[in-house]
DNA sequence: CCATCAAACCTGTCTGTACCTGTATCTTTC
DNA sequence: GAAAGATACAGGTACAGACAGGTTTGATGG
């Protein structure tokens, strides 16, 4: 019973295999961010198989966003370390005290917001809406409010009742094919509104640190909109370029 | 806004690749407005490639507005450079406001400053120190605050004395043969100290939003250290990745 | 001093070749 | 009958080379 290999995955036709050999070779860096895979015709004649099965191997790669190929000139690696694209030049905010920080999810669900499609321009206005507030164990104190959209798509919508895979939502979007690839970002300082402020149980009109953010797939869909409410004395943002 | 270049993407193509460095490299400064550009055929033995890949390189870079080519003549730079470090990807500060703003030059001349060396990983410790302030120029209101610390070098020692040329820092270290190319940046938000809350004319206590940016050259070497300390109510930050 | 001409360099355009991916079709194998 | 193989063709990308025509420069000769 015991497979050296993946136990993820038993039943191996001959893609599988290859999407395998070369997915480790990518994630152990052996072929690393920006690497030119071999030929779909050097790959044929290195693991004795059809064209075809190569292209499906080729084709999974890239579906899981480790690959980008181009027609006429070859495949590359877009897989860069650990992180991926998900805070890869991103502004990042440094969390100054978590260590007793409790997370609360305030909210899963289907929502319409035709305000919101508008700004995007988007055609339907329907978004998974994720909500989360970040508190101090200890005294309660407000340290983070977290808004996310998600465009409604047929690949994620049954998101809200199956819950995010291992409690991530990248994870979740990985899954379903989509890559974080560019965006745009605006960061000011505004008063919590009373709303917010009895979330964080803080006084309304505490300034706080928002940062709003569009995130695209490389194609420039529209993948995600997070809107930020960070408490000035707990975050800094930080970013390299 | 419709983000037909692929700024974190990798390259896949080689005229996207030769795009990129010489976009760069006019982008920067390092080739300033006006310059000619280097021959199609210098630009084939310095990249390695052949003259049609080059002279695609060359189109986009005229589609894009950086540069003119002339029949019989050769390239040249059109870009204006004058945004150039503030904006080609950085964190942007949208000034709401600065219709009726006036500078003040606070000081321009060289300080010591181990602290700042030591943070720095510099070996000297003298810099020349610009700092500016920024106001509403009909009721006197505080907009921004900015200190620049640039590390000591032969090639800048009389930078005080001459005094800036066109009255841009920028073009005068561009002058002096240093480029931006790369840094590090820090957002987050302070009460204004007595000093600084004196100079802007506002009350001791008043929260800021501060950044501060390390900008080195392609080298790695330490180019500028910047601190900005930007009225909330007057400032938004935007940037696109 | 000046007009002229040739050489050297530049960009614009075209050719042919090699290799790459995209796609479709048919056959083989299990 | 589904998965994999084999094959052929279309179209994209890049290289190398050749040629035409514009621009500059400098030497020549009046």
């Amino acid at each position: 019973m015991a497979r050296s290999e993946d136990s993820s995955a038993i039943a191996a036709g001959k893609p599988e295999k290859i999407v395998r050999i070369l997915e480790r070779e990518i994630r152990s860096g052996q072929l690393a961010h920006g690497d030119q895979l071999q030929s779909e015709n050097q790959l044929v004649r290195r693991f004795s198989v059809s064209r075809s099965t190569v292209r499906k191997s080729l084709s999974e790669l890239s579906r899981r966003g480790l690959i980008k190929t181009s027609v006429g000139i070859g495949s590359f690696v877009t897989f860069d370390g650990n992180v991926v694209a998900d805070e890869a030049g991103w502004t990042k905010a440094l969390e100054k005290a978590g260590a007793n920080a409790v997370t609360r999810t305030l909210r899963l669900e289907i929502v319409e917001d035709a305000a919101l499609a508008e700004k995007l321009g988007l055609d339907g206005s329907e978004f998974i809406a994720l909500d989360r507030a970040r508190t101090d164990a200890r005294d309660g104190h407000a340290i983070s409010i977290e808004h996310s959209r998600i465009p409604m798509m047929p690949e994620i919508e049954n998101l809200p009742v199956k819950g995010l895979r291992d409690g991530s939502l990248h994870a979740t979007l990985r899954e379903a094919g989509l890559f974080p690839d560019h965006g745009e970002e605006w960061i000011d300082v505004v008063a919590l509104a009373a709303e917010e402020a009895e979330i964080m149980r803080c006084e309304p009109g505490t300034m706080f640190l928002r940062t709003r953010r569009v995130i695209r797939t490389q194609e420039g869909r529209v993948m995600e909109h997070i809107t930020s409410l960070l408490n000035p004395s707990h975050f800094a943002l930080h970013r390299e370029f």
